[in-house]
DNA sequence: TTGTACGCGTTATCAG
DNA sequence: CTGATAACGCGTACAA
């Protein structure tokens, strides 16, 4: 097993030099004729990309025909169809949507509209799921989803001319800051919108869906009482996180109104935050043996926080999150939690947008959540 | 500090029972007219939504001198663009960007083209990174960004139809996975394309940008060996992630292409084989005492393992990561590490992406890295 | 300076 | 069963 031996200061080789390297041999912008392969018979002007008119020609059949074929119309005769088709292929024909949308008023895409900088969408585990879902489910209707990410007002402003551009069939929206002027906008559009949780400072008829965070915060603070702890205290998000106030709601409904305020915390999701949240708890509540928190990220921070503390979990403390996100499973131990049903939120988000897309009024639908019971309570 | 005391089972209030409540007096499907406020004589018929011909007739004038004040043409005169203008207010007009990307086949719209399954976009800080990045540049430059996420085949089919359609003027695409197959189906579609990092395994003239990640990885080691290391191990990630192949050579490059292969490993970027790459490296290099890992992420794993297997970082094994993303902040020891400069990616992607719109030919452009030195290296 | 007429690529209507 | 023809909403030569 030899020393390593090598010329430090000295780029040994291969890695090119020069920082810029123009591509070879591609005519400029001469963008290569559609139709990879086995074009043989198509003398069409090329550069330009063929259009039904084109495929007609070919076929020596009319565009009207051509467009039935292209939309499985009952009545076309066998034999024009194959005629058709084999133009279609020869001529590597595609349909511009485009135009058939701007024709028929439907686009067969929605837009996810993220209300959210992207440093929210890797702070939280579970958006992407939410994100992942709503495109497979969209996809299972024949619908694609396009992303737009909207932190900043000037995306905002973008996002909302490209709906409004009719661009899309509808949106589903997921604004969890406090910003309801986004609703506002989005329906003054017009556009069929669902929202991803309860519109809050929006008081317009639309359609949302999400978990039940304040029964779901009720049934995880039962568990906590049921087994055996008494001296119970909870963080919770802000009210710009998810279900900030409707699980700190939930919590205070078991609990009681009129407990010490100084057991229920409410802070943002920082591992700092999280740090010196759990160091006034202790201070203010010393004997404190139930902590239920607003989400699963924060009560992995605050589980680490209580350990380093001298506190064992879940014997002296019992720790009971929420989401059942990623973050559960990576803390030591695993995080008891309410496990939130993404995969139903997010097809309770298409129905709904569907529903609104046949004409049927807005509705709004509660998901239930689960308790999941691992080490974090239990030992 | 009186206990909390409740009656556990029951959900003391507020949460809703019923899991559906139909949303009030929307009245079903009859989208409300655009303009939120002050439409005061505008008896255009309610439901649907202006064009350009209202906008003319409530002005008296014709659709082209709407167009043309639409479009900023100097030749129109200031009493009839103040016509217009408020014929526009009035009416609430809004262009519909479809017709006119019909029009004038150009779309102000850029896709992000994805070609990663969700879990990596969480798994990966520097990936909202970059998209954020590449959001901004095209909106400085007046085009907005669609995100399409592809991680599954039948998503990507759905997103080369979106760009087939002549739905956006460009793409960006990020795909690590070994699928070259993406860059052919783009290419097909005709639509100018830049890829973020060297595209492998496929030859076709394509703009990309990236890191320099295999002299950045050189100058990591010529770092280790700097401080006086000689004992050097490189755990890289394997070929489908970014820079994987790349980075492992600049390794070589300064150490040798002789060195024993035991000491050059690669491994997927998850805890677990993290915990065992480090393993395997203390049992063959047991006098290790300096590691190159190919990103931040791995990075922070194999530091946590290599402490639990009672190493001091760096007092024993000096360790340097790569990306500089936020899990190198987040580690203890900090991570030295090469800073990949996502600004300037982003906007090379962006700037190479407009020279192919404006017909200039491919090019790529490497972009250089930047050694930070933190606590993971020097004490 | 403004209006007219045409075309972008598609689908829908109506004859035949 | 198929072929003209008219829209969809917009931009732009060309004419006035």
């Amino acid at each position: 097993m030899s020393e390593v031996v090598a010329a430090p200061g000295v780029c040994a080789g291969g890695a090119p030099g020069a920082t810029i390297e123009p591509v070879a041999d591609g005519a400029a912008g001469a963008r290569e004729n559609g139709a990879g392969v086995s074009v043989e018979g198509a003398p069409r002007p090329p550069g330009r990309r063929p259009t039904i008119t084109d495929v007609a020609r070919q076929a020596g059949v009319s565009r009207g025909t051509v467009s039935r074929v292209l939309n499985d119309s009952p009545q076309v005769s066998a034999d024009t169809r194959a005629a058709v088709e084999q133009a279609v292929a020869e001529t590597g024909y595609r349909v511009n949507t485009l135009a058939r949308g701007l024709r028929t008023g439907s686009t067969h895409r929605v837009a996810f509209l993220l209300n959210e900088g992207v440093s929210r969408l890797f702070a939280h585990p579970n958006l992407p799921v939410i994100v992942q879902h709503c495109s497979d489910a969209l996809g299972a209707r024949g619908s694609s989803m396009l992303l737009l990410m909207a932190g900043s007002e000037d995306e905002r402003r973008r996002a909302i001319e490209f709906v409004d551009a009719g661009a899309v069939d509808g949106v589903l929206v997921l604004s969890w800051n406090a910003d309801p002027d986004i609703l506002t906008r989005l329906e003054a559009t017009g556009v069929p919108t669902v929202s991803c949780g309860a519109p809050r400072g929006y008081d317009g008829p639309i359609a949302w869906t999400g978990a039940d965070d304040r029964q779901g915060a009720a049934r995880a603070v039962e568990h906590l009482l049921s087994i055996g702890r008494r001296n119970l205290v909870a963080i919770t998000g802000t009210d710009d996180l998810p279900g900030g106030d409707q699980r700190r709601a939930g919590f205070l409904d078991v609990v009681g109104a009129d407990v010490d305020p100084r057991r229920v915390q409410a802070r943002p999701d920082t591992r700092d935050a999280a740090e010196e949240v759990v160091a006034t708890l202790l201070a203010d509540v010393p004997d404190l043996d139930g902590m239920f928190c607003g989400n699963d990220v924060m009560a992995a921070w605050a589980v680490e926080a209580l350990q380093r503390n001298g506190r064992r979990v879940p014997d002296d403390v019992a720790v009971v999150g929420f989401d059942d996100s990623s973050a559960a499973l990576s803390s030591t131990p695993h995080l008891t939690t309410m496990r939130q049903d993404f995969e139903a939120i997010a097809g309770t988000m298409v129905q709904l947008l569907f529903e609104l897309l046949e004409g049927r009024p807005p509705r709004s639908v509660v998901v239930p959540t689960e308790l999941v019971v691992r080490g974090s309570t239990v030992g």
